[in-house]
DNA sequence: ATGAAAGCGCTAACAA
DNA sequence: TTGTTAGCGCTTTCAT
């Protein structure tokens, strides 16, 4: 009981042809004649069946967003903003959330993807060949922060977020940083490693800690590695570990900033949400999403693999450090 | 090129209708007819296409659930609940973020609606008339934490959430609390109210604040006008909103929970990201996504409208009330 | 510029 | 139990 076209054809006295060319193509025909056709559709309250357009023309207007967790505000600031663009852009987003498991990933992705015209995958860990086998697919898949398999990319400046970090810490006197990885396998945190080791800075020291778990209590395992380690900085793997580690910091009486620094990575909402307020490398989430959507939706001639810079924002969890550990050497001046 | 259900009909040597009821209603085909076509189908790499299956049956195999922002962890929860809940059931998920906007909500359901086979509506703000708009559509529309247009629904016990909240601080000897309210026009908000009003204990005292936006610049703002009130608890309408008041009385120097309790709402997943780790009301939010997708797809046969329960969870941010204002009447004892 | 007709891939009567 | 047939609502040649 639905209007479809054809009611809206007869409404109008032209042919189902005609009301079809009026709504999608405007200028294929006569001025009047679409006049009468739009109104008609109006009037009717006419909605196309988006299962029959999709039968017919073998696109489905549908963008499929596969995440690790949704309740990452990483992620969720993705979607947000990915959906944002993708309904501007006249498409609905399908959303699966993999639950961190790489292998659900690679079928949500055949699966779901069947029925979307793209798919956007936010899969730090799924291994190469599961990427081989995702690109090998008949729809096209985007990847969003990381690269591999020669898909389209967005990501971020991973490696910059770290030598700015490394320079701001050093600037401030830091001379042994922690650094604390994220999941095995993750590839950010692979570039990020690469980031330490390429731009340290001379004389700075970074102890590698991990893999942790990308959340709140990775980073509170990890506080007490990096205080064992004797540093007096920390710079975790995204905000949650980072207000992890600070959480555990306290809870050991150990002050931040002025006995040890934090440095987090995203800059998502989380890390203004407590006290000190994080000092932290901010991707641009809300660009990234929507970065994805436009490459998705019309790829370049070559296969783009955007990077998008980053910026370490000051904030209060971060300060110069303490006078006896500047030079760890003679720690008993 | 992907292989139709006839390709599969052919190589199994059946016609297509057999070969659509040996996969989609299988005890109606003979045994072995089924394995024949199982065997091709499987063999060719056959995936149905969902756009045809949805235009000859008239069910997408979609779910869609519009939610006010995805960035609140919240809905993020629910939205992750949905999401798995409903994959389960064999159905896609598709999402909408509208951005705060009631406006865009009552859009976002036609829209979207039109192409699924239900809508979750998490919009505690839509106006009634809207409200019976959206139920007057033709798609069926499940209310999430909110009630109304006799819709179905399901919410959590806010009244109970509440009481549970007074009790506590009434037994740890406030007598002057604050409420901080939620955006104006909130639907949880206003049971909040009436729990409010009708479960406080004697003796306690509550001052209402706000409206406030459901977020942590709202609870900033709202812990000056608590403290000028005089209270000795906050009442927050959200774990975000508690963080704000949180930060704004450690920035101001009053301790908490010595000299001021603070109690959230929801226990989502930044109640504990704080020190102290906030006392709040839990949500079963996994349930609630979980038993709204049920619903959904399988509604009883009278309108459900399910209260689920709620749970005070108390740690750190709420204690005693300080001493010298247990009595709120004799200050200078 | 418009209409007629075919067909997208699948399902569901209705027959056999 | 299986095959035949028609059709879901829309787009798109191909004519006119």
């Amino acid at each position: 009981m639905p209007v479809t076209l054809r009611d809206v054809a007869v409404a109008a006295g032209v042919s189902p042809a005609t009301a079809s060319r009026a709504l999608s193509a405007p200028d294929v025909v006569a001025p009047e004649t679409r006049e009468a056709v739009l109104r008609a559709a109006q009037a009717l309250g006419y909605r196309p069946n988006r299962a029959a357009r999709a039968l017919s023309t073998g696109r489905s207007g549908h963008l499929c967003l596969v995440v690790p967790d949704l309740g990452n505000p990483f992620f969720a600031a993705v979607a947000k903003a990915v959906q944002s663009r993708a309904r501007a852009a006249g498409y609905a987003v399908m959303i699966a959330d993999s639950e961190e498991d790489p292998r659900l990933e690679a079928d949500l992705v055949a699966q779901l993807g069947a029925q979307a015209d793209g798919v956007l995958l936010c899969s730090p860990r799924m291994s190469a060949a599961a990427l081989a086998a995702v690109a090998a697919g008949p729809t096209p898949v985007l990847l969003v922060n990381r690269e591999g398999a020669d898909l389209p990319s967005v990501v971020i400046d991973d490696r910059d977020g770290i030598r700015q970090t490394l320079r701001h810490l050093h600037a401030l006197g830091h001379r042994r940083v922690a650094h604390v990885g994220g999941p095995d396998g993750s590839w950010s945190d692979a570039r990020r490693r690469e980031g330490l080791a390429d731009t340290s800075p001379a004389g700075l020291e970074v102890v590698e800690l991990g893999p942790h778990a990308p959340v709140f209590s990775g980073g509170v395992a990890a506080a007490d590695l990096a205080l064992a380690a004797g540093a007096t900085a920390v710079v975790a793997h995204n905000d949650l570990v980072a207000l992890g580690v600070l959480d555990r910091l306290r809870a050991r009486g150990v002050r931040v900033p002025e006995d040890v620094s934090v440095v987090g990575f995203d800059d998502g909402p989380v890390a203004t949400l407590v006290t000190p307020p994080l000092t932290t490398v901010a991707a641009p989430l809300a660009l990234l999403g929507r970065t994805a959507v436009d490459l998705l939706l019309d790829p370049p001639d070559v296969t783009p693999h955007v990077v998008l810079p980053v910026e370490l924002v000051v904030r209060g969890s971060s300060a110069q450090a303490p006078a006896d550990a500047a030079a760890p050497t003679a720690p008993g001046t």
